[in-house]
DNA sequence: GTCTATAAGTGGATAGAC
DNA sequence: GTCTATCCACTTATAGAC
């Protein structure tokens, strides 16, 4: 991991733990508290410095608030794209939405803060602060169009519900489980299992 | 509808408008700005009276919160009652459900600030004020419990997914689409069809 | 890199006039 | 019922010492 330094010196490894520890405060911060009710006197308490410092690491309230954003995002699209990419060359459109669906799960709750932080306060944060995050959001729901698109097309979709409505459905769902999902009931490799067979099935007995 | 007068005269239809259109702005303001973010001055403003006039209304802006967090919940249960009691005695569970569905989604639509403004902001607020909403949610909770159970017993919900899990999976799902509704792109009660599908069939063709 | 001190502004809530 | 005026606590951000 490349060091981050101002003057050229060799010792900035405290540098980022600093860093990293006040976006990670921040990320849960926002969460459990949305992001205009969170201080920085907060943030800087919860990162064991004091609230001037944290100018010393960031420009203002806002750019923490981006990176906190970005992070959410960035983080579920490498667990899914990690796991899609694994599979073999031919794998049918279920066996990569399934991937699909255990990465998204899988990077949503180990970064809980992070991920239900970006869920909870998208929707209230400042218009300039939203429009810089809005590619990366873009970006990780067109990757899901394409692989509905291509399940759509090689007829394994359903075709009397729209793909779009489908994507958006089927990604809120997923996002929310984040609010709910309890680890100590029952294993995540069993959660996930469940949560794909609703997805893919249905809850209900076939009529 | 009762007048809330404190002399006893019989003038107070303007007194409980005043006060429906603070609970109104509020709702929108919490919605799109959060809890804490919205200040009392823009509420006001919003409602076409000074800020300190708030106060012959209100007793806090908790007070204000509780209301909106409230008027959400009831809003929806309603809907989803009056549909499910409209139904036959021998109902299917299946007709039960759908049923549910469509009123859950119509009140969640048709109070799109109460609802988004609980949705959104629930997991953010003082902890007295989720004490004392609590209950509200509790009860619309055990409402799809009892029905999904029936569902259970009556050998029409899956076994091989938890109840829980489909209840919380479920109503997360519904309640989400309130953040992407479009009215413009179909009419509701196709929506309504789409959405109840996928909840009982899922999105992808039989194998 | 982190501290203290402080500037400049905004918040919820209250008092009392009308 | 609504207004104006105000209290006092708290906010982000900056300046400069160490």
């Amino acid at each position: 991991m490349a060091t981050k330094t101002r003057e050229g010196t060799a010792s900035a490894e405290v540098d980022t733990a600093t860093r990293e520890r006040i976006l990670l405060e921040a990320s849960r911060l926002f969460r459990h508290h949305g992001y205009a009710a969170t201080t920085l006197r907060e943030v800087a308490d919860a990162a064991g410095i004091k609230a001037g410092s944290i100018y010393y690491h960031f420009e203002s309230k806002e750019q923490i608030l981006g990176e906190v954003l970005d992070k959410g995002i960035l983080a579920v699209a490498k667990a899914v794209r990690e796991r899609v990419e694994a599979l073999p060359q031919g794998a049918t459109a279920r066996k990569k939405v399934a991937a699909a669906i255990e990465g998204h799960l899988w990077g949503l709750l180990h970064h809980g803060d992070f991920t239900s932080a970006n869920i909870r306060i998208y929707g209230q944060i400042p218009p300039a602060a939203k429009n810089r995050h809005r590619k990366v959001r873009r970006d990780y729901a067109d990757y899901w169009d394409a692989l509905l698109d291509e399940a759509l097309q090689r007829g394994e979709l359903r075709r009397d519900i729209g793909a779009t409505i489908a994507r958006l459905f089927v990604i809120g769902a997923l996002n929310w489980t984040v609010e709910w999902y309890n680890p100590q009931k029952g294993s995540f490799d069993d959660f996930v299992e469940q949560i794909t067979t609703i997805v893919f099935d249905g809850t209900f007995v076939k009529e």
